[in-house]
DNA sequence: TCTTGACTTAGACATTGTCCAATGTAGGAT
DNA sequence: ATCCTACATTGGACAATGTCTAAGTCAAGA
């Protein structure tokens, strides 16, 4: 994602101090943040930036897909950076740490015809749920 | 789920009829209730029912394996009464409606163990995701 | 029928997200 | 280099969903 910002520039994106902080945010260590986690770090690097902001520009790359909203469970969405390579989510369900993954096989191929109801599908969501070894110790 | 009522009583749930009236709303058509959808459903029969009893309820029946919590969006999670089969879900991108569907195959067998990461699975969830016939066209 | 511990209620509160009017500014035009 | 202006940011109000608590109510066993 290091040149995120360069495709986002050449898609007529205004480059602006708050979205430069929230690209490298995302772009850190590849973990799955809240938007409050987002805006948070954000504001290390600048402390006025606002939440609204934070949401704003997440919602965009959302939208330009350089991003992924994750959401394993009711609370808040978490934002995954890595939307260049397909991937799936393995949570635990204790602690609710996440992590990518990659299954073999064609997860589409798994729905029958008659079981689609005429829907044209474009994409598949797993999630794995059960416990990592530290919370199954 | 006929008989939920009877599976309740016998482990020791006292059936008042704000409890009663919440599991015959999800026992009617086969539906994906948001918790407020439950909440106004059985406020018709039962006008003096509260929103905390409605939440405190479904939240019994999750934790008791009758019913399944599902959350395809980032907003009110639904109450799926199917818990009785394994199913998985299909949601059109553009209206929401939810369809239960039953995809062949082993799903877990899909992660290899090297992307399992030590963690015990024990269940996993799929969404697939796109347009349903009314809103392609 | 009495008693009691479990259940329900109303409403305050918490979390997460959205919207808006006022203000600021990136980047092209001059 | 400076100016313009459309687009971006801000702060705070608001909305949606869910949780908690103290006080009152009731199902079901004795």
């Amino acid at each position: 994602m290091s040149d995120l910002l360069e495709r986002l520039r050449g898609r007529g994106w205004r480059l602006t101090a708050q979205r430069r902080v929230v690209a490298e945010v995302l772009d850190g260590d590849h973990v799955h943040y809240t938007a409050d986690e987002v805006h948070a770090a954000a504001a290390e690097r600048l402390p006025e930036i606002s939440r609204a902001t934070v949401y704003n520009t997440l919602g965009e790359l959302v939208s330009l897909g350089e991003v992924i909203e994750v959401t394993t469970d009711g609370r808040a969405k978490r934002y995954d950076p890595n939307a260049h390579h397909a991937h799936q989510h393995l949570v635990c369900a204790k602690c609710g740490t996440i992590r990518d993954v990659h299954p073999s096989g064609d997860l589409l191929a798994d729905l029958p015809t008659q079981e689609r109801y005429g829907f044209a599908i474009s994409a598949v969501e797993v999630t794995y749920r059960g416990l990592c070894p530290d919370c199954a110790a």
